[in-house]
DNA sequence: TATTGTCTTAACCGCATAGTTAAACCAGTT
DNA sequence: AACTGGTTTAACTATGCGGTTAAGACAATA
């Protein structure tokens, strides 16, 4: 193994990625990586053993760039505001330059949902007991609306990701071309944080 | 035309719809939609010209189902607290029945984003005017906070929808199996609508 | 310089799959 | 009974595509 070695493989990941991520992995073909990392054919075979391999390979890279940093922060020990400010803030900012990210993973979970298990084992147990003695700590005090760790994260996580998801769709609904749904995800970066915690208050 | 003629065509469409919904447009068969529509392969294409044109009539058919539910009852004369109640309520108690849904589509739509103009095109133009000025009306009055009719729009649809379409991923990290993650949805049929209204008050 | 092991390629294989064709079937019509 | 038009099928074609193979390039080692 070499140094050119790794870096091959690197540029085919890349541009595995790039192909996946546009086509889905059924509508991705081999030969259009192969042209777009610059080999040949037969090396992606050499270096993953089959499409499949290179599939698993590229959404695993991309699901686990989407996860930890959710189930992070929410299991750190910020205080519950901070937590959704700071999911709200670094997550959309996260997403604003891998926008295409969250339609992939849900497009391919949904047709190969047993692939989830693998990316999600390395994290481990419950990462909402931390968030749950919170929120009820906080209930018990009178100074928050109770809700259940669960519901929190799920209303949180589809405020912030549905819209890069359903980008064509809301785009299209709300007549808001390119660079104007851009604007309007940015401003989110904004509100979203304000309106959830709005809901939390009791 | 005679009646069975029609009924071959629906037979061949819903047959398509569930394959397609299982396997996406790239990964569906010709020949697994005809066995499980019981007809030769050919016709398939005397109905529908190609692949590409039989994987349109499904998209649209599932589309239609999904979009105009949502304009409809936002556009409505309804109370805008009744607006939220109705569409977390139907639209919830509809997605139970249609669970691969919102996935498909998504997924569709990420790979195909041109297919969302035909779609949209019979609603007409703005449907979020009457909603506007509902929410202009009562942020006036002190009885809610000032929000945007897009905002509200996409932070309630997002509430109801990503859970479906995201269902294996919540399903994993919540470790809620089958029928326990049923019960999770059924539970936010009656804490979301609570949730986002409360979001709204001044 | 010969040897070895890794990396890379061109050429090839076989099968799955979208699409075509020509003929058969079957109702209704004359 | 013969004709006609829409409907359905079996059999076929062409090719796109995942995967293989055998050989070359190249660097490190001896």
């Amino acid at each position: 193994m070499n140094a050119s070695d790794s870096e091959t493989e690197q540029r085919i990941l890349d541009a595995a990625h790039a192909v996946f991520l546009r086509r889905g992995s059924s509508g991705a073909r081999m030969q259009e990586i192969a042209d777009e990392a610059g080999v040949n054919k037969a090396l992606l075979h050499y270096y993953f053993r089959s499409k499949e391999g290179l599939s698993v390979a590229v959404f695993h890279r991309a699901a686990a760039s989407l996860f930890p940093r959710i189930v992070g922060i929410l299991g750190s020990e910020l205080d519950v505001e901070d937590k959704v400010r700071e999911l709200v803030q670094g997550y959309t900012e996260f997403l604003a330059g891998h926008p295409y990210l969250p339609g992939f993973v849900i497009s391919e979970l949904h047709y190969h949902p047993e692939r989830i298990r693998q990316v999600l084992a390395p994290m481990g147990g419950a990462p909402l007991s931390q968030l749950g003695a919170q929120l009820e700590t906080l209930a018990r005090a009178g100074k928050l609306r109770p809700i259940r760790p669960e519901e929190f994260m799920v209303n949180l996580v589809s405020l912030i990701l549905f819209p890069f998801a359903a980008r064509p769709m809301i785009e299209a609904v709300l007549g808001l071309e390119g660079e104007r749904f851009d604007a309007f995800l940015e401003e989110r970066r904004r509100t979203v944080a304000d309106f959830f915690l709005n809901a939390l208050r009791p």
